[in-house]
DNA sequence: AAGACGTGGAC
DNA sequence: TGTCCACGTCT
């Protein structure tokens, strides 16, 4: 009844997505990466960019993950695109260019996780495995009235063999975008519309006026706070970036050279510390400008950045091997942060 | 296995 | 304003 429910739904509101006219692993891989975590407005136009880009897999491995960094500008969670290349170069060398359909074989791949196999395998090759994401987790909890944290290993455990067992193991494909999809349109995280819903009469969290509080979630992040002191150094055309190579947040995107302090500081404190001299090669720097605070929320740290501009005769390319002078008619190649971007646009 | 990892839109 | 979405995957 769930089942018939939803596919009878689906067929008749679902959207009109490109990648839902494809059984293309590669496609489908590209749409499942590219919506983890991202609603379909804000990806759209990367899937544009990705396909026009790179018509096949061979393609996309042989790009530079500089250049799949770039495109993938301003999308967030910069892993999925690195995963990517290291996939795709993957496939070219163990599949011989063909990306695989099977849902083991993509298990195996950098990025895949099960919700990612569970659609490629379901959507490209009718696998019956079924996908798990949030839609699903937040439509089951309710329609079931589950009340375990879908954040714990239970949670996980239990909320997969349900939607097992309710996959149409016959239209698997079909069976899965259509519980993701309505969970997206009809059950919707916030205010939806249960007077229209096609699952109501059988809805346990309506039932028990509890939609609202459903799915239950355990963990809180905590939110950090950093403070970054961007150095920007100007020397004729070239303008001072820097790779942020270090295990951290923006891994392999630009910025610049920069010192992280525990605290907001003023000036004079600046020009005490010894990374500055360190970071410039010149003694006594002095600061022309000083941009207002920027304030950048993440989902786990909130970042408040001022952007110095130094202004010094000569400086000595920084000693921290991951510093560059980059001629500023090439700095629309280079992959920035949004933090980062925006003040580049400002300035 | 708990925590890390972006961004933007809705309310 | 702050909170939620946002389990998806990796480490």
């Amino acid at each position: 009844m769930f089942t018939e429910t939803v596919q009878i739904w689906y067929n008749k509101y679902k959207r009109d997505l490109p990648w839902r006219h494809s059984s293309d692993p590669y496609i489908i891989w590209l749409s499942e990466i590219i919506l983890q975590q991202t609603r379909v407005d804000q990806g759209l136009p990367y899937f544009y960019r990705f396909t026009e880009q790179f018509g096949n897999i061979t393609e996309f491995a042989s790009a530079s993950e500089d250049e799949i960094l770039k495109l993938w500008q301003g999308l967030g969670y910069y892993s999925r695109a690195r995963n990517m290349h290291t996939t795709a170069k993957t496939v070219v060398e163990k599949f011989k260019g063909r990306f695989p359909s099977a849902y083991s074989d993509l298990l195996g791949l950098k990025g895949i996780g099960q919700y990612t196999a569970a659609a490629i395998s379901s959507f490209a090759a009718g696998e019956a495995h079924a996908v798990v994401d949030g839609n699903v987790y937040r439509l089951l909890s309710r329609y079931f009235g589950i009340e375990t944290p879908i954040d714990s290993t239970i949670g996980k455990k239990q909320f997969t063999e349900l939607a097992y067992e309710l996959l149409d193991s016959q239209n698997p494909g079909l069976y899965n975008q259509a519980v993701m999809e309505f969970g997206a349109r009809q059950c919707k995280p916030v205010s939806p519309d249960c007077s229209i819903c096609p699952l109501a009469q059988n809805c346990i969290a309506l039932k028990n006026n509890n939609v609202a509080s459903l799915p239950v979630k355990a963990k809180k992040v905590k939110i950090k706070e950093r403070f970054f002191n961007y150095l920007v150094m100007r020397s004729g055309a070239n303008i001072c970036l820097n790779k942020r190579v270090q295990k951290d947040i923006w891994q392999n995107l630009h910025d610049f050279p920069m010192i992280e302090t525990p605290s907001r500081i003023l000036a004079d404190e600046l020009n005490k510390l010894p990374e500055l001299a360190r970071l410039t090669g010149v003694k006594n720097v002095k600061v022309a400008t000083v941009s207002e605070e920027f304030k950048h929320i993440l989902s786990h740290q909130l970042i408040f950045a001022r952007f110095w501009v130094l202004e010094s005769e000569k400086y000595i390319l920084p000693t921290d091997g991951t510093s560059f002078w980059a001629n500023e008619m090439d700095i629309q190649s280079y992959a920035f942060p949004k933090l980062v971007d925006i003040y580049l646009k400002k300035y």
